[in-house]
DNA sequence: TCCTGCAATAAACATTCGTTTGAAACATGA
DNA sequence: TCATGTTTCAAACGAATGTTTATTGCAGGA
């Protein structure tokens, strides 16, 4: 099994490069010399960088996929016609977050990849992103608007992007952000410390009193 | 004036490229020649490319620093020795944080910057940035810690970058959720829309009951 | 045993990058 | 007007990048 040994050592190097680093960041010559293969074998499996790039982000989000679904399946049947709470998607959200990576791979890296595909330039990758999971994160936004039918649509929409910004963001530099902690508080978080906090948090924040209507503007084409 | 409008001239078209695609994705001849200045006049004026980095941010946060402090200090003078209440901090941070881009420079590209600064490697970006504007934070954060009593200071800690990164997340994605919202919710949403819709959530996120005590582990060592 | 197809390898390719150089153009003050 | 210091400019440098090529190694089936 030589070839999949190949692959999925270039796949464990890049995960941990592009999360330390960034994507341009980190030259393929770094990454194939480190999992001690040949420079070629990238071009030659994946076909480019940016397939590279996609193929890291798939190892991941297809098992999730999968996962989540099932795990929204069964709370839906658990339900059976009935709303789900707000507390138990965010709960069931995490948790397959939670779960998936641990079996193999690291969640820091993963959540590091998260921010860095919402960050970095790379079109390329929110696309595909958009296009090959797009249609989990509206199942999961169907359902969450079931379950604050008080909440207008457009405020739904803001307040889940806002809630994805905390998790993501503190996530994805929890390794700055514990160091800090780490020196002035003494004490040691780890990513399960930081979802027990998240969830109060991200509950309040969902729950939160509707904001004032715009004040009067002077007209203007816009 | 010949200098001075080469500098400013290649400042104004690094920021607009820098939040466009990123730091590393943007080569100096991009710059220079969108600018339609000379190659070299980047490293005549600047020294290197990273410096041009730092002093796109400086641009920024200098006038900023000026302004918060000088907020802040009328702030506590009108609240003589007493406590300042945390929605008159963050609605003083959002104020600044407005007034300053609005000048002259925008605010998303700003936002943008910001975003790239916290997710980008660029480790010397972070350090100059912690080195420089550190302070400024610091005394903000004190004004928050003497605002909310009743929260640990750990707690308090983490709360205040979950709710930095709802902020920088939407306000540096903002081009492309406003595309998805626009089509979603026929509502064209500006910066301070988005702001007026924050306030609630933010506040709701640093006043959320605690979270429950770690639940005791097995112990190991870590 | 020979053949076919896939994988690994070293080498080279063509760009692109940030930076440096040295001369030209310019402005300023004596 | 001349001398001086600053800014602009075209050109080149050396290093690093992603990708391609041609060759070699090696497996399993006819």
């Amino acid at each position: 099994m030589a070839q999949s040994d190949t692959v999925t050592r270039i796949l464990d190097t890049a995960e941990v490069l592009f999360a330390e680093r960034g994507f341009a960041e980190t030259s393929l010559r770094t990454i194939t010399s480190k999992a001690r293969v040949n420079l070629a074998a990238v071009n030659y499996h994946f076909g480019s960088k940016k397939a590279l790039i996609q193929a890291v982000f798939a190892r991941y989000l297809d098992p999730f996929t999968v996962r989540f679904h099932s795990a929204l399946d069964e709370l839906e049947a658990r339900h059976a016609g009935g709303v789900i709470p707000l507390e138990e998607l965010l709960e069931t959200m995490a948790r397959t977050v939670l779960e998936v990576p641990a079996e193999k791979h690291s969640l820091k890296v993963f959540m590091k990849l998260l921010g860095l595909a919402y960050s970095q330039a790379q079109g390329h990758l929110r696309r595909y992103i958009q296009e090959e999971y797009g249609s989990v994160f509206s199942r999961f936004t169907e359902l969450v608007r079931k379950a604050t039918p008080e909440l207008p649509d457009a405020e739904r929409f803001w307040r889940l992007h806002f809630v994805l910004g905390t998790v993501i963001f503190t996530l994805s530099g929890l390794d700055a952000l514990r160091d800090i902690a780490e020196k002035d508080y003494q004490e040691h978080v780890t990513v399960r410390d930081l979802i027990r906090r998240l969830r109060p948090v991200v509950v309040a924040a969902m729950n939160a009193p509707l904001p004032p209507p715009p004040a009067a503007q002077p007209a203007k084409a816009s």
